[in-house]
DNA sequence: TCACTGATCGTCT
DNA sequence: GACGATCAGTGAG
């Protein structure tokens, strides 16, 4: 509660990939007029440089300026017209990278969650997917270049538990670029998404 | 457990 | 004028 600590840049290595594997464990937080909510981040995946599934492939646009910012703010973006996916900005200024959230456990603020996730989800399931997290952390397209490391109402702080291990496999939902291992995933935890066969040891 | 499908629209070609 | 870093529902094995 009162007493978790926000994560700085000191904290977090400054490359997709590592960023991606640190990331899983962490606590993400959101303040809003609506309340607090808060969960443990359980699946990532990167989107290194120079990689063709990542938006920042062909240089920066007006939705992805972001990716070419510094490390460590939001990059939020609309898929298939309907859901929002939430990213971390992961290298140096000028180049451009990201983390993208896939899953979460809730921790905090379930009843908030619930209510806009709006369904009958089991509560390992509230945040189990981009999508679903984005809505369940009541995340906009207005938090798009937020820092996450400023400790401003999206954030990161530190775990409150240790690590579970970490699983690695290949990305979901691609075209291009689809074998490379740059998911990471809590093995073992209930809120992580995708096939069964990617999550197994 | 997996494969397939429809919904839906901003973004870039 | 396509095409998605997705999800829920359905149906088959």
């Amino acid at each position: 509660m009162s007493d978790a600590r926000p994560l700085t840049r000191d904290d977090l290595p400054e490359e997709t990939a590592a960023l991606a594997r640190a990331l899983i464990g962490v606590t993400i937080a959101h303040e809003t007029p609506e309340g607090l909510v808060r969960a443990r981040v359980v699946e990532t995946e990167a989107y290194v440089p120079g990689d063709a599934a990542s938006h920042a492939f062909r240089g920066p646009t007006p939705r992805t300026t972001p990716m070419f910012g510094p490390m460590g703010h939001a990059y939020v973006y609309r898929i298939y017209g309907v859901w929002l996916c939430l990213n971390i900005t992961s290298e140096a200024e000028g180049t451009g990278g990201g983390v993208l959230f896939r899953a979460a456990e809730p921790l905090e603020g379930l009843e908030l969650m619930r209510a806009r996730r709006g369904g009958k989800a089991a509560d390992a399931a509230l945040l189990r997917g981009p999508g679903l997290m984005a809505q369940a952390l009541g995340v906009t397209l207005a938090d798009s270049g937020a820092d996450m490391l400023g400790g401003g109402p999206l954030r990161l702080e530190a775990p409150t538990r240790p690590a579970r291990e970490i699983g690695v496999s290949t990305r979901i939902g691609l075209t291009r670029e689809a074998d490379r291992p740059l998911r990471f995933f809590a093995r073992g935890s209930p809120s992580v998404s995708g096939p069964a066969r990617l999550n197994r040891p």
